[in-house]
DNA sequence: GATGAATGAGTTTTCATTCAT
DNA sequence: TATGAATGAAAACTCATTCAT
């Protein structure tokens, strides 16, 4: 299930907001359902969901119960707190990016083509089908003292990843690369808040970012 | 006073919460302070560092009371309720980097360093000492339904802005304009996330960020 | 209004529940009630009577605000918190027996004279038409840790005056003052257990402890 | 092991609340212990030291469960309910008492001596090594009325038998016998709330008491 | 006998908002 | 204009209890 930003008025628009107000009955999905793991999991997918939607503060346990099908004491046998669900939700987000990022890059040589499929898979995970992993750009600014640690523990090894990428550039002598990967990174993250289906899809938005960045000069030498 | 997000970790930081975890009366002007215009203003500019720093969801009415030396009360003979505060502190938000946007480009002839120059504007209005447009950045995902349409007007206008200055510069065939603005305004937004003093100025970092977009070819063509 | 515990089957009873199972509508005073000072008084009497009944944890912040005319939230107005609550009324609690044992023992010479009056006197607050002190006996043992260094502090000062008062007394050599004081202490508090209506006058029983206590030789050695 | 109170500030201190502070896992007795009789013992053992440690409001079965080394749902086997468990611990408490109490007694014979021999066994099995009868004291005013009548019927036996032993002795004319009892009773019980190990030892201090009360003149008459 | 998972009513607490003064 | 006091709905969390396995 895929819910997704639609620009309005056609600039950098406010973010989905349906989750926040759809009735939390209409994403219960059925016990039975195929695709149901086991309740811990559907905890995680629904906080995931409404985390996405209304970031830390404006999701709320009732309506993450609601749309995990259990009551909203129920997630505390799984979760000890709110905080807590959020790590687990953000863990694991991380870890699905850091495996699609890892398969995206595996066998390719060029760093530039590296960092271009690894810009693809990290778009594409953020806005694709799952949209599981939407907790990592949003939330950001909502995070609670408490929270910072534990986060930034997780995000460290992933964003590693893309140090090691960027490190491998041959960057022109006037850029920093550390602000080329925050950059780089935030607006791969924004693309959270303006994506929506119908138009390019999120993978290629990815890829041109980084287009956007390779200079002709590092890339096509020969003709320039 | 400037509250600016430490780089922790060295990866994409958290935000700062300093402000989340500053008791309010610290933050309190005295009601004489020469600097202080009036009720209103005061209760705007603490709004402004409340909703920053903490979100939508995550400020609260009492603690930006405090901060401007009112009591809860008194925000409402001002303004009519939380929303409509949050619209009121958006809106001078987007003035106030309009302007700043657009009297950095007066004057200013070739479309890339115009470009340059209002990235430079945003940057430092979002987080330079002031720090008023916080707002900008960090509250889009917990923004809620009723807000969208307000806060979209409010930033049509400026994005329009980029929307020309973008539409001035000759971007290679297989580069989306529309993308290009889109990762310019995100990525310049997301500075908000990872921007801490000690570091490059902010300005510069956003001149940074079009200087890796700025192709050789169409910058100085004669030497290529 | 007096609550006291009836003694049941002729042991030592368990205490009144009756404000523990009391509809808190039927507690309610009227606001424009003469002896209702304010809304802040109101509640420290209402949660005077709760804890004294139903112990710390037993009683409840609804029942509290219910019993005072208010919604519980209100309480919140006047009092940060529920502990903090427990600690007003327990350093109310003790105010007013120290002034009470105060008065009493003005002006008497006689070591045993003026225990007895502090005796009675504790009694008789604890016990009497009041019974606003109530707190002081039957939650130590639902304290929780957080509090214990607060409710000693407001107790020392208290106890201090009974330490006093039998110092000046000549014991025989193998009782111990401290065991002999903390042995009328909790006698007198026990009373809080089994003291009710129609028997005995509280002021009487504890003059009754105190006489238990006193020796013949050291009274009266003339007649001996 | 052994909880008990330490004074505080030299004054009647609040009571101890290891317990409740204590991790639960760290009063697992593993199920092969040689002193593990059966999970219906160890659960009566775990709820007494929980019980006694935050009184019953403050108790939660899951700590009690996790004390006794099972889960919270495995003591509905065993009993009904948390107010039955409160029964049988207080019940079985209070044989405790009957026992030491009786056996203590047995083979005095001077009304006086066989009273302090009593307030020896009764101080002892309250504070002493086992401590598992802690919750006749602190429990009192949290106890609910569903239990009342309960508990009243059980001590009832137990406190018969003091009313037996001062029945036999020569009170003053003065001192009511009944008064007496309740004196004390809950002065002995009180010790609950102050008795720390390193000072006297329980049975001292109940004997202290007795010779506190026991009057010169009736105990010797001879030689005053 | 015991457990893992859930329940649902209840707890303390927060917070946007109101309103008489 | 501003405040002190209150509201009431909703938040996060707790906990005795149940029950299929």
């Amino acid at each position: 299930m895929q819910v997704a930003a639609t620009a309005v008025g056609g600039g950098l628009p406010v973010p989905p907001m349906e989750f926040c107000q759809l009735k939390a009955t209409e994403t219960i999905r059925p016990a039975d359902d195929p695709h149901t793991r086991n309740k811990r999991q559907q905890i995680l997918e629904a906080a995931a969901r409404q985390f996405s939607a209304c970031g830390f503060h404006g999701a709320n346990m009732r309506d993450v119960a609601a749309a995990a099908g259990v009551l909203a004491g129920s997630i505390y046998y799984h979760f000890e707190s709110k905080d807590a669900l959020f790590v687990a939700v953000h863990g694991a987000a991380i870890d699905m990016m850091t495996n699609a990022v890892r398969a995206a890059v595996a066998g390719i040589a060029d760093p530039w083509d590296r960092l271009e499929e690894a810009a693809a898979a990290h778009c594409e995970a953020l806005n694709g089908d799952s949209a599981f992993v939407g907790v990592i750009a949003p939330i950001f600014p909502v995070t609670i003292g408490a929270l910072r640690s534990q986060l930034t523990a997780q995000r460290d090894a992933y964003e590693s990843m893309f140090s090691d990428l960027i490190g491998k550039l041959e960057l022109e002598a006037d850029i920093d690369p550390k602000i080329f990967r925050l950059h780089v990174l935030t607006a791969l993250n924004g693309t959270k808040f303006w994506y929506g289906p119908g138009g390019m899809a999120p993978s290629e938005i990815g890829r041109q970012l980084i287009r956007m960045l390779r200079r002709r000069a590092t890339r096509d030498p020969g003709i320039v």
